[in-house]
DNA sequence: AACATTCATGAAAGCGCTTACATTTTTATC
DNA sequence: GATAAAAATGTAAGCGCTTTCATGAATGTT
């Protein structure tokens, strides 16, 4: 492999001219960057990206930290991150956090050993006060969440208005008891959801009724134990809105169980639009989540703030929309 | 940042007995030993990666290329390289080939200049020459490819047999007239997936019935439009093998338009097992492909061959398996 | 006690770049 | 054509480690 150091000699120049030419940031004259660039070609040089790193204390990696590498859902984020950061020429460590503190903390500790220059997160077992203070010692952006103070590190679903819509859609079909799986009610996405669901309720005069309320835990199984539960409480809804569509899904396979036809006897409404969801059946009706645009998002965060590209925008704020498939009925 | 200059100022010894406790690869006395170690900790000190990386030609970094990021199938295969790699303290640099050669070529470049000590890819477009070249380059070790020359770099599953197993469980159900959707013909999987349809067949006496066989693209659309063509064609079959889940949801969906009931009027194999193929409905009868183990038995090999951990074994052939639900009747 | 071994440690040369600063060359100005 | 200013290039000091080789201390041997 060939170092700069032979390019240079090739070329009859200096180091610090061939390192010029490679990095475009001084000038170089006409001649003289030809005969570099002849000599680099000549050799099949490539830059050494380790030794760049080290002399210039930038790594061009970006770590980003998911909760799951599978799951539909971090998949669609990892490839809009992926995608934005290697067109700048930017890699991306992958790793995952298991929603667990200690392990979080684990994974964020481990990219910066790595020295990421910046660090994507999507986590959520983890303080506020832990992301305040990481963002000093290494830079952070945040999806899905919003932490005070770091507000212009957080690239965000507006996941109340997301509850809300889809509550309010199950509303203006006419669905008047509307059971809610929620998520863990410890995660703040979940939270917000069913900030949004009580919001529409009472947007139309209806009071929550607690009895059709049960948290669930973001897996199938939990939704479909959420429906069972639902079910042996007896007390009749048209209707149950959950928290992701994994939960949906669990929900729709413990209905089918008790003979229940969907949406014939009990709409569905999921939330986050995962692939799978085009699969289910009936299809599910859904609240979209713009996963992969909000991680090429915070990969643009990334270019613009920490490799200044002012070129690049960056939109930190996403709104959910309903996507209309054929599990929910009109009454 | 402490550096290791300061932990040997720190300590009264030199930088090369700070770097033999880190390393643990020299003698060191017990008492400079604890004495380096309490100025480590007193300092906070943690090694720069870039540095040791620089110094000993070693990045600690295995770059991994997919198809997709996205896709279930692959977010599990990802999954269980982080996992095993990042117990072993190494890093995983994730990058897309979207099944294209060119593109894939440049992924491999871009791993490449990235300085990644070993290569997990996943690709189809790039010939077997190109990748026998490119080991010659930096390690390589392949999933799901069998590269002659390459045998034990290569961490396969067994298609053929796969292909086999989902047809034989169809005739084993008396199933004789079954059609058969394959990926595309010019990648290696889908071949041998549909080879294995063929002996199962022979193996039963029947003949392969052209007018059956239609190729599809690996997505749900090119399913849905295979079957719109076998059930065009007017030949009747009471059964269909697809050569993946996504194109078995396509079919089922297409199958549902056209008023035909599941297995009642026909029976859907799919194959991969991803996890979407449990929240079908019906819930799809397929052939497990354990990607994710696969996935960890590649960084295995990264840890053993290229790490020198002699402690961790690696499986390279996997089987696959049947999965039985409800997208299959007995006749 | 003299010598040979073994063991622990230190000195210093890289690894392949970037970059501040110094020097030389070119161009502009009168 | 002399001088100043600007532009191009070179010199060399890092970046924070690893590792070879040399040195000195401790131990064993007779």
């Amino acid at each position: 492999m060939a170092t700069i150091y032979q390019v240079s000699e090739r070329a009859g120049v200096s180091l610090a001219t061939v390192s010029r030419v490679m990095n475009g940031n001084a000038k170089v004259s006409e001649t003289t960057r030809n005969k570099v660039l002849a000599a680099m070609a000549e050799l099949n040089y490539r830059p050494n990206s380790i030794a760049q790193s080290l002399a210039s204390n930038c790594s061009n990696s970006v770590g980003m930290l998911v909760s799951e590498v599978h799951g539909p859902f971090f998949g669609e984020m990892m490839s809009g991150v992926e995608n934005e950061l290697r067109t700048a020429g930017k890699h991306v460590i992958i790793a995952a956090g298991h929603s667990d503190e200690a392990s979080e903390k684990e994974a964020i500790e481990f990219l910066i050993s790595r020295k990421c220059d910046a660090l994507i997160l999507h986590v959520d077992a983890v303080t506020d006060q832990y992301l305040i203070d990481l963002n000093e010692r290494t830079p952070v952006v945040i999806i899905n969440r919003t932490i005070p103070g770091l507000e212009d590190h957080c690239i965000c679903l507006n996941n109340e208005l997301g509850g809300y819509q889809a509550t309010k859609a199950l509303l203006d079909m006419n669905h008047r008891q509307i059971a809610y799986i929620s998520g863990p009610l410890w995660k703040h996405d979940a939270r917000e959801r069913f900030e949004g669901h009580k919001r529409a309720l009472s947007e139309f005069g209806l009071p929550l009724d607690e009895a059709l309320c049960v948290q669930g835990d973001f897996h199938e199984e939990g939704g479909a134990r959420a429906m069972e539960t639902l079910l042996a409480s007896a007390k009749p809804f048209t209707a149950v809105a959950c928290a992701n569509d994994e939960m949906a899904c669990g929900a729709m396979n413990c209905a089918r169980d008790h003979k229940l036809d969907i949406p014939a006897d009990v709409s569905v409404m999921g939330f986050d639009n995962v692939i799978m969801s085009r699969y289910t059946f009936p299809h599910l009706t859904t609240i979209d989540y713009p996963a992969g645009e909000m991680g090429r998002m915070a990969a643009c965060w990334v270019r613009r703030q920490i490799y200044q590209d002012k070129q690049v925008k960056v939109r930190q704020l996403f709104e959910p929309s309903l996507v209309l498939r054929d599990s929910v009925r009109q009454l």
